[in-house]
DNA sequence: TAAATATATTGATATATGTTCATATATAGA
DNA sequence: TCTATATATGAACATATATCAATATATTTA
């Protein structure tokens, strides 16, 4: 029997692939790596990261929109961090997922599959 | 004292945001989605997504060039399931912190930061 | 071997996206 | 209030990407 298959709702798929989007670009994972490390505050993330302030705001502000992180004004500054520890998780099933590929070369036939 | 702060490895990077890369497309995480939860052939997929077997075949191609999906022929067919556990889990941890991001809108000011 | 079916690939195109430059906003200090 | 500093925003542009149409490849069956 024909076992019964779910679908994604189209709203929780936007949700989803929106935050998976959102890590999908070198900068910006750079940037969500280093603050599941620690708070920062934009202009060390710039340094850090090695991008102009204003590409780093660009980022940060996708980021915010989609609540991947949060942030906090003091003074003239303002510190950004990751929103949830599950960012922090999504990046170790992502990296454990990249480990077990690389273990399983020999398993993945080189040619073409038709 | 200012704590040690960890930078992704370029070729490290490369591969954690193709593979979020390649789960941030609807299609793409539908497909996905799907393949976590029985192996389909490429026809089936084109039918319970509901595009063309072109656009799935491209998709397909994607994921398995960065191992996301594995395959198998079967006479005329061919199966596609997923790599490994690890990618069920990022759906996983991508639900729950959509989750934890719902019921926390109180916690987030709704203006902007500046 | 020919026809039918299943899947992959190529080329073209419209749309999305990352970065830069310039400018605006907000806070602190003189 | 003026200046300096920190961050955000808007416009423009070059590049990346998703999709479609057409065609190629592989397998099965007649």
């Amino acid at each position: 029997m024909p076992q019964q298959i779910d679908l994604l709702d189209s709203e929780i798929l936007n949700d989803i692939t929106n935050t998976f989007k959102a890590l999908g670009d070198n900068t910006r994972a750079q940037i969500v790596y280093l603050l599941t490390q620690e708070e920062l505050n934009v202009n060390t993330i710039c340094q850090t990261v090695g991008v102009s302030q204003s590409t780093v705001s660009h980022h940060l502000a996708k980021l915010r929109n989609i609540r991947l992180v949060k942030y906090r004004r003091q003074g003239n500054q303002i510190f950004y961090s990751v929103d949830d520890s599950h960012v922090a998780a999504l990046f170790r099933e992502a990296l454990w997922h990249l480990d077990h590929v690389r273990q399983n070369i020999p398993d993945y036939p080189g040619s073409h599959p038709v």
